[in-house]
DNA sequence: AGAGACTACATGCATCTGCATCTAATGCAA
DNA sequence: TTGCATTAGATGCAGATGCATGTAGTCTCT
């Protein structure tokens, strides 16, 4: 793959990248009240049969430092989507449960979430 | 294209998005003391045969918004790597051109730059 | 020419993010 | 047990971004 390709694939992300995350956050915050980081969240609990999460996986997954993860929980446990739990074998964890709240309000954008990927994604 | 391989598509672009940005972040700030946005401006500049930019163009090609690309272009001024010209033909715009040190910087950094692409686009 | 709509860019402001740091809890070694 | 290094998560802070708005220049219609 010479420079020129690489180059190309790199702008294609960006592109993509930014398209998705700005019409994302459009339907997501307008309609529903959810930030794309704080759908990402909730998207990712539902996905792994709404487990319990620690901060730094939930971290990784969405790809967000440990700080921006842990104000994005602030978040959606103000809002009532998630509850923070304390961890009974390490004390200084924090288990993140998604409520049922937080799962219908997740299952209430995901039509819209999927139709934008579509959009960009799979286009017709 | 189903909805799975949709998502997966996102997923991977949302990742290769992150790996990117970062480890640009780090080589372009650390080392040439440029910002992401900022060598992408000069790279566009560069690439397109160092002609005069409106700021509007260059918000649409980096994909960042019009006041966005009026602060990047203020930071990218103020470090004495490009100027800010009036347009003769229209005196509310204004045209951006890279100037000598700014060609410097941006072929400095070109190879960190192409090197964190390959390693995430064309890993060997 | 003059009024009003429009366009290009700059700026105030709120938000989100990462880094550095802080606090609390754990683990290991003496 | 005590002391020190380490780890999990929270928070102060500075920087970047988008939206709404401000300012200046242009265009159109009369």
């Amino acid at each position: 793959m010479n420079d020129e390709a690489v180059v190309a694939a790199w702008h294609d992300v960006l592109a993509k990248h930014a398209k998705t995350l700005c019409a994302l956050e459009r339907e997501l915050g307008d309609k529903y009240d959810l930030g794309v980081s704080e759908f990402e969240v909730l998207d990712r609990i539902v996905s792994n049969e709404c487990r319990k999460f620690r901060v730094q996986e939930l971290a990784d997954e969405v790809h967000l430092s440990q700080s921006a993860l842990s104000r994005v929980v602030a978040r959606l446990e103000k809002g009532g989507l998630v509850t923070r739990g304390v961890c009974d074998m390490d004390r200084r964890g924090v288990f993140v449960c998604i409520t049922d709240e937080g799962r219908a309000r997740h299952a209430a954008a995901l039509p819209a979430h999927r139709a934008v990927l579509s959009a960009v994604f799979a286009p017709a």
